[in-house]
DNA sequence: GCCAACGTTGGC
DNA sequence: GCCAACGTTGGC
């Protein structure tokens, strides 16, 4: 069985349309512990992944990937040019993994932050009780509802 | 732009 | 290993 995930990103950054034109892509630039955790040790290749829109005028659930490869290094550590430059990892040890996915679609009706707040199915979403984690799980039950509220 | 909540760093 | 100081995230 496949899990679900929730991963945050800033469309200013790097948007849902831009996966989709992209078709696929490796997902860069977390420099958390926990959040590289889960990306080193839980993410699955097959599982779905919600993505949601963080820092934005209307912050969403907007669509849906699929992991397609794990274990992936993120060579933005090595590059001092990047933002996500990490002077303290070396190519022997790479500090942060991280996995490709695959654009699958939009929802046609995005979830907004606002809808899963004052939704009972949701308060126990990572997204309420974790804010500021940027690499969630969610349960089935989660993922069925938002699927329903989503199409 | 503010600020609460949370994560990280570093001195001891 | 504690914890104060500091930095970051992200909703509002």
């Amino acid at each position: 069985m496949p899990q679900y995930w929730l991963f945050k990103t800033e469309p200013d950054e790097y948007s849902i349309d831009d996966l989709a034109r992209e078709g696929e892509c490796l997902w860069e630039g977390i420099r958390n512990y926990q959040a590289r955790n889960r990306l080193r040790d839980e993410v699955e290749v097959g599982d779905l992944v919600f993505i949601y829109h963080s820092s934005c005028a209307v912050p969403a659930v907007v669509g849906l990937a699929e992991v397609t490869a794990t274990g992936c290094v993120d060579d933005a550590q090595f590059n001092a040019q990047s933002p996500y430059y990490d002077s303290k990892s070396t190519r022997e040890a790479p500090r942060w993994v991280t996995v490709r996915v695959r654009y699958r679609e939009h929802l046609p009706n995005a979830i907004t932050l606002k809808d899963i707040k004052s939704r009972k199915s949701f308060t126990d979403m990572e997204l309420v009780t974790r804010a500021r984690l940027s690499i969630q799980h969610v349960s089935q039950k989660e993922a069925d509802e938002l699927l329903k509220q989503g199409k």
